[in-house]
Parts: structure tokens; sequence; C-alpha cells
DNA sequence: CTTGACTCTGTACCATGGTACAGACCTTAT
DNA sequence: ATAAGGTCTGTACCATGGTACAGAGTCAAG
């Protein structure tokens, strides 16, 4: 005999609300559960194991659909870790990316807000006047 | 006899999608401009700056509401530049959070990368382990 | 056996920053 | 005068990651 969770009792154990354990399964990150006959869902404990999975592939960065890419290939026996790694490179790119763009970005920001002093009227202001300017983006 | 602009030529000069004009007038970055009697919108050429301003503070991370806000404040005679200023540093220190998550994200990503060596099935792979165990966050 | 809590489906809604129509009307060039 | 192209409003749609119902049916405790 196995414990199984209805959908409430997963939700607590997983931390995550009852709406977004159904949003996942049409998402198709969790799969179709069994049913009750009264047609209730009903979890096996590993449905607790995905949705830490899910959760940790967000900390990582990952959408909801590269973490659907992720579950599969972890099923699928045709593919390799190489699959998994080459996935997770393009992540590291990705933030990389992000990281510079925003870098840029607080660089720009902090420069215009040295010049400011902070005193008199918005239409003395450098940082808008800088808006009114030249482009930022570099 | 001043120039006056209709959607379409403003969009061409600003590099813009009409579109997008009309949904900043829905969203209050742009006024509402005078009409022809057909009911045509028509533009003085400083509309071309102000949708500049706008893409400005895309380009230093800031919502569109908030560049609504700095809009705002321009105009109002009773606020200084040290208003403006306020909103600079919040973003800077918002920018400043991203870029921090970003990089724990990134070195994180890293370190499982680097322990996948990318041979073998998924069933091995220290990066799907990963996910499947404990906690990333820090 | 009743009552409250739970779950079901389907749909609508939230923010964010737009884009894409449809159907009607206007303008401009030939 | 007519056709092509521009513009109007209103509404729906895109992605992203959910949340919030309504109305019906189910389960469990007292």
């Amino acid at each position: 005999m196995t414990t199984t969770f209805s959908i409430g009792q997963l939700a607590k154990r997983a931390l995550v609300n009852i709406e977004t354990i159904r949003y996942y399964e049409r998402r198709g990150l969790l799969p179709e559960p069994s049913r009750r006959e009264s047609g209730y869902r009903q979890y096996l404990p590993d449905a607790v194991a995905r949705l830490e999975f899910i959760r940790h592939g967000k900390e990582l960065g990952f959408t909801l659909t590269e973490i659907a890419e992720l579950l599969a290939l972890r099923v699928d026996p045709d593919t390799s870790c190489a699959d998994v790694k080459i996935r997770a490179d393009a992540k590291i790119t990705d933030v990389h990316e992000k990281i510079r763009s925003l870098l840029r970005i607080e660089k720009a920001l902090t420069r215009l807000a040295a010049q400011c002093h902070g005193q008199g009227p918005t239409s003395d202001c450098p940082i808008l006047d800088a808006l009114n300017g030249e482009s930022l983006g570099r």
C-alpha cells in the first residue's frame, strides 16, 4: 500500500499554491496524476521531489519551459549528460549577458546620480537633462 | 506656422511603432495630442524628444510607470532635483540587487557545469542530481 | 446526516510592454 | 473620381508565471 496525497497535501508539503500545481500540470511540468473515482487528483510521494526540482530550476534562472525540457531529458534514454550541460552552459551565457547589461545600467545611473547635487529645481537636474539628451546605452 | 506630425511620421522619426505611441498615450506617458478635424492626432516636434526621453529611461532600467513619474516631476514646479535623485538612487539599489542575485545564479551554475563531464547517461548527471537535491539559493 | 472543508473544471484576471486586428473613416496622388 | 495607403477606436492577443473566482460535486468529522 502506497501513500498518496491529495493536491492540498502536496501543496503543503512542497510549499506551493494549489493553483500553481494545476498550472504546472497544464504547462506539462507535472505529469497528469491518477485520479480517484471522484476525479480528485492522487499524487505519489515523488511529486514532492518533482516540485522541488522545479523550484531549484527556477532558483537557477531557468524558465518553466526550460525546466520542462530538463525534466524531459531526465527520462529520455537517448539523451546524455552532455545535453544537460549544453543547456546549463547556454544559461550561464544568458545570465552573464544580463549581468553585463545591468552593470552598464548601474554605471550610467551612478555617474548621473553623482552629477546631481540634489538641490535646485527639476529644470536644472542633470539626470533629467541626460534623459533628454543623447543615447545612454553604449 | 508650426510643423506638425501625423502619428505615422512621429513613429518614423522616433523609431517606434505607431501602436506603441498610442499605448504610451493610454499609459499616460504621452499627453493627448491635439486633433485635426478628422480626429487624426497632430504632434508637435517636442513629441520626438519625449519619446526619446522614454527610450533613455528604459535603457536605464526604469519601468514605464517610473518613467511616467519622472516625466511628471519634470513639469511639477513643487519638486526639486532631490526628488529625481531619490528615484535614481532607488533604481541603483534595485539594479544592484538584481546583479547580486544573478551573480549568485551564475556561480551556482558554473560550479555545477564544472562538475559535469558531459558524458554518460542523464541518470548520472551531476546537474540533474543537484536539481533533485538541496536548495541552491544560498 | 449534516456541515464545513476540500476539490473539480473553466474562465477571467494580475503585471509588464507591447502587437495585431477589424471595420470604419480620412487623405493624397494620379 | 477613384484607389491606395494612413488613421481612427475598440478589442483581442503575445509571453511569463502565476492567482482568483464561480458553481458544482465530494469527503470527513461530529
